[in-house]
DNA sequence: TATGAATGAGGATTCATTCAT
DNA sequence: TATGAATGAATCCTCATTCAT
């Protein structure tokens, strides 16, 4: 018992550093970016030594890349929780567009970087398995999308079409849309919520397509 | 005669060595990104010394940003230039559409700093007149599309609408493409050149909207 | 009876865990030389907690000291067998310098750090007694050898001669012989094995000594 | 003139900058060794930044082997000289051989590193040219040796023996005396200067050699 | 005006050692 | 007695910027 007790003890305690280190790197990762992010400040907020960040993570671009994948987790489950649900197709749209807007805008620093960690001329020095889970991010995206259009399709509640290109088309628009959101002055220009806007932006296309049809 | 023929050439030389150390930097830069780029090699590139740099430029972020720069105001006059076009409403959209993929595409390098730059995360360290001016470029663009969309809706080609919000889908939905266009494993899911699927999506879009006025 | 019993496990599992940190500190010291050792690999290797090594040894010198140690003695009483046999003077520095370069080329790590262990440039931050044990060492030897040569000098085996300088002539050509073993290239000049050319050049010193007294 | 004179100086400059910085390196990294050496205190004993060092040396490695490599010219060099001179076969030995001692035994610090350079576990990290250096600096000493005999065979002055067995002989021997001064408690036993030692092993063992032949 | 040598602040990483459990 | 998490001093190297020539 008090092994055990002892070894929880420790056990937690580790959850706990690693818990503050990881807390500590999000907010310096994402106040000063990656190059300029300072691990002597890391650690000081995480109030560990320097040398402890290295025996939780093997370098700074580890670090770095642990702090985003544990965002990119949390994003995929929920989003498969999004998608998953039943209901006219439009509705289901609606809803995995709002789960995604209100996600990347509540996490706008993740947003960004896994929008730009592909260009490897911004960010520089990050390892490959980063870039690779990135891309796997978004192509997991896409094939939610296409499964609701195909079975809309299927139902007969969409016109037909290459659900492709349309699931591409629509997840375009939400990033293009949400990008927009962290461009400063453009918000001024913009008087709706970008919830509502994608809403009737989702709507536009569907329509458009129907019509398409005709 | 001679003074003055000097001193056109020494006015000569300054430009040229100008132009070479902006070309230098722009290699450098887009290949190594802000952070990564070193000026070494900039100066080495463009054949000059280290120390003539900071008789063109104040800093390294004032070389950037004056790399950046260049682009834009080229970029704007082409803008312009697109859309001052006449013609019907649809063909014009898809005459600035065409441009704009054509001119990011080609010069994808600004367009990934130019959409990220505000993402302090990233860069950091650059001044704020990128900032802005990165700002500006992009609400010139929306301003062009909105010129379009009044003119048609006043034209009666297109149906009313909110030529703010309509402008904003479009140009988001560009932006979208174009990043998609740059993350590398996107593009096997996408059969169609670019600009088809964009021209299909603005199609889509304002039949939407005619549909929608019905 | 039983806690005796315990005692002596506990005893053993100590010695055990001694021997197992000794080897695995060899292996490591060999391999890496003490500056580049690592005390986790070692303890790794050993399979004990990295804190377990300071129970046995007070410090990183300490263990490396205690590695060289232990060879030394080695050496040592196999050095005093190899002298103590009878026989005609030529045949025993034969065998001296049989079992000499058999012994340092099967342990040649040790050899090279006794060897060197005194150029405090090349290692450094070694602590006083190393040295020291070293010195003895090599003094054992010279001694085993002027001893085998007085006996020749009584018996009138040999000619007259310093024996405290001809021990030390054959000494340093076996030290010069066994270190140019370790230099990779030089292996490739000599044709005959080491201890045939040693054994010759043993046979040259004493014929020169029996030559000079004509 | 003018650009001249500023040139030279200049240049001047340089060359005594590079000057200190070898000296203060030989300094610390013979008081310390490789890898306890700090390049920060070199700087400070060269009385430049420790910035400077990196134009003049791409790393500690490097700047380290630039410390060998120029005792290793001075060595060839003069070797080459100590070889040339003519004279009956047992002076010109002696003289390669008192030439040998001195310049070893005056350069002490990098006659320890070169001899150890080969066994990487006691130094680590150096670049392989640095090796391959050596290497050859004790071959051509060698074959030095080999020339000196070869022809005094030819000429009637030695016994026929296999020249490169004695050269080995005798270069090993050299070896191992000069080891043997730095070895400190060695050095109260030995009560004739090394050199006159030297002369005595060689005189042995070309007598012995001579011996042999009858 | 152009040069390029010199600067020095700044930061990631290692690892022997300690000590609470 | 054994553990292994935590420590933090120590150090190499980079590179934007300056300034004497």
């Amino acid at each position: 018992m008090e092994e055990s007790g002892e070894r929880i003890s420790r056990e937690e305690k580790k959850q706990r550093s690693r818990r503050r280190i990881l807390d500590a790197a999000r907010d310096v990762f994402f106040r000063d970016g990656f190059m300029l992010a300072n691990l002597d400040e890391v650690a000081m907020k995480a109030g560990v030594a320097k040398g402890t960040l290295y025996r939780y993570f093997e370098s700074k671009a580890d670090l770095y890349v642990a702090v985003l994948a544990e965002n990119g987790m949390a994003f995929e489950s929920k989003m498969q929780e999004a998608a998953v649900a039943s209901g006219p197709v439009l509705e289901r749209l609606h809803r995995i567009g709002e789960f995604y807007l209100a996600h990347w805008i509540e996490h706008r620093e993740y947003f960004q970087i896994f929008w730009a960690i592909d260009n490897q001329s911004l960010i520089g020095g990050l390892p490959d398995d980063a870039l690779r889970d990135v891309s796997k991010l978004w192509e997991g995206c896409l094939e939610v999308l296409k499964g609701v259009l195909d079975r809309g399709v299927a139902d007969g509640e969409l016109a037909e079409c290459d659900t492709w290109e349309v699931s591409y088309i629509l997840w375009t628009m939400a990033n293009g849309l949400i990008q927009s959101e962290f461009i400063a002055p453009r918000k001024e220009l913009r008087r709706r919520p970008l919830q509502d806007v994608y809403r009737d932006a989702i709507d536009t296309v569907v329509r458009g397509l129907a019509r398409n049809e005709n």
